[in-house]
DNA sequence: CAGTATCCTCTCGGATACTG
DNA sequence: CAGTATCCGAGAGGATACTG
């Protein structure tokens, strides 16, 4: 099996990269995120958190406060991800249009 | 819903940047496909060609000899994702024993 | 060679309810 | 606030057998 399978899991884990997307301008706490990535539940939150906390792309820190502050921040393993994606990030919203047509057009005949 | 979730749909697909980057060099066969992505089945390079010609990110073209002779390119927008693409692939290579180390360690204490 | 067809399992991920 | 616990349905994807 190639290695690289064992990434594309994390680019092609449904939330991942959107949240490695916003926590680029530094750390966010978990409600922050909830409300930032529009569509995830609370659950898919945790779980993606804590895949990225295990692969060292993100670190948790929690306060103990009243009530509860917890925060997350990309790590430089973490930082060097979020750019070696944008380029994939900005081409999926430039051709998206493209993209579109093209499946018109292939129902369309099909 | 964000819009940039949906073409994660597209790039999130577990072989479809595989299959694009395998593309990268020219057009190749269905079975020279099949052998140069390790652990793929017959069925998903079926169904993962078949969505990204859907896309327009290639072609599929079809010789009538006997035996078939089915040759797979990619189209010009394909050859911009492969591009968008290649950053984050270089990153997996590159990290994957960073990832294996911090999982090891994550998994330890945990 | 390049698929299709079928079956079947397993994981993803949403909804909901509860807690320190 | 920041989770955990539980349940559940849908669909991704593998194995296998067959075909023009």
């Amino acid at each position: 099996m190639c290695r690289t399978r064992a990434v594309l899991d994390i680019v092609g884990d449904k939330w991942a990269l959107l949240v490695v997307r916003t926590l680029r301008d530094g750390p966010l706490r978990f409600t922050e995120l909830k409300r930032a990535i529009d569509g995830i539940s609370q659950r898919m939150l945790t779980v993606t958190l804590r895949d990225l906390e295990r692969d060292g792309l993100l670190t948790r820190t929690v306060f103990n406060v009243m009530p509860p502050h917890v925060s997350y921040e990309l790590t430089p393993m973490g930082l060097t991800l979020r750019e070696a994606a944008a380029p994939l990030l900005e081409w999926s919203v430039a051709h998206l249009p493209a993209i579109d047509a093209a499946r018109s057009d292939y129902d369309g005949r099909g």
